[in-house]
DNA sequence: AAGACGGGGGT
DNA sequence: ACCCCAGTCTT
């Protein structure tokens, strides 16, 4: 048996979790139902819905027999409702196809509606003995730390990768104990945020631990795509001056001073007679600039005007020469756009 | 490959 | 109050 099992198996004897309401049995009706409830949810969230489930659909056939809206009922709160409607889609399946029983080969088990590789690889373990890997959010989380597997596990090559080691550490025999153990490691012990790594059975071997990664393994799930926003600046100049507007005092660049900005859609003639009184003389896109926020993109068009008078200014709005705005409160991508004129 | 699905825990 | 999380099915 690699070391990595032999520790987890000793470590699990003593302090594993060994009484919770599907443990101890073979029955793969229980253990079906907790593994379902398991996804995605915490054991003291499960436990009370388990409790009652079982008392009403103590069986396949009973839950067979439900109606939909009954078996849901049971699951209201739970959250993840298809998880409720394929549990008894899949007891009637068993009933008309299986005689009511649970086959248990794991591929078998996965072809039942809303259990897939895992969860088929853990009931056919704890309900048959069957040896097989499972992969998990918390298998994931311990198998990247200890073995250093770096990249986002939901990414398909990483999660290929930390499947075959699944695989390749599995102990020949004694598996129901084994991915127990993996089980409440990784949700006792080596959890994602402040690890009990003093107290890990794997901390000599980890290399998470080893090389101080612990807390950047397994690597974070990419950030989604930042939304891109644009907007057009007017960078209005007259002799040697450019306008600034002072900004909002909340949001982006809250009081700051700014160049003004229209939509990209606006019309240029109609927002300079509106906004400052004032008419184009000659007109110059400036390359774009993309400027980069925690929450969005934002794509600035500058728009070079030169205008002609009257310079009447309103509230918020200011003429000052190119030294003079570069020593005003303003935004960073006003301050390159000032470098450039 | 990316999104939908619902609730709970951590911060 | 916000961000983060996670197995399976669907698109």
């Amino acid at each position: 048996m690699s070391d990595f099992a032999h520790r987890l198996i000793a470590w699990h004897k003593a302090h594993g979790r060994h009484d919770l309401p599907w443990q101890n049995t073979r029955d793969p009706y229980r253990i079906w139902v907790s593994e379902i409830m398991l996804q995605q949810t915490q054991v003291t969230a499960v436990i009370p819905y388990f409790q009652r489930f079982m008392a009403r659909f103590p069986d396949i056939a009973s839950l067979a027999a439900a109606s939909v809206d009954e078996v849901l009922a049971h699951w209201s709160g739970l959250g993840y409702y298809a998880r409720g409607r394929n549990l008894h889609a899949a007891a009637q399946i068993l009933v008309a196809r299986h005689a009511g029983t649970f086959p248990h080969a794991a591929l078998e088990i996965a072809a039942l509606p809303g259990i897939g590789r895992s969860t088929a690889a853990a009931v056919a373990a704890f309900a048959f003995g069957e040896r097989g890997a499972i992969l998990d959010g918390n298998v994931k989380r311990v198998l990247a730390r200890c073995f250093g597997i770096a990249g986002f596990p939901g990414a398909p090559a990483v999660q290929n990768r930390l499947w075959a080691l699944a695989e390749f550490l599995l102990p020949v025999a004694g598996i129901e104990i084994y991915t127990q153990a993996l089980m409440d490691l990784g949700a006792t012990l080596c959890t994602r945020s402040k690890p009990r790594c003093g107290d890990c059975p794997q901390q000599a071997g980890c290399v998470a631990y080893q090389s101080g990664r612990t807390l950047e393994l397994p690597t974070a799930k990419p950030k989604a795509a930042l939304p891109q926003r644009e907007t057009v600046m007017l960078i209005l100049q007259q002799g040697g001056e450019v306008l600034l507007e002072k900004r909002p005092p909340s949001g982006i660049w809250g009081g700051l001073w700014s160049f003004p900005e229209i939509a990209r859609t606006a019309i240029l003639e109609a927002e300079l007679a509106a906004r400052f009184c004032a008419q184009a003389q000659r007109v110059m896109p400036l390359a774009p600039l993309a400027h980069g926020f925690t929450h969005y993109r934002l794509n600035i068009y500058p728009l070079w005007v030169e205008t002609s008078p009257p310079l009447q200014t309103k509230t918020g709005q200011v003429w000052l020469s190119l030294e003079d705005a570069r020593g005003a409160a303003i935004p960073t991508p006003v301050r390159k756009l000032l470098d450039r004129l």
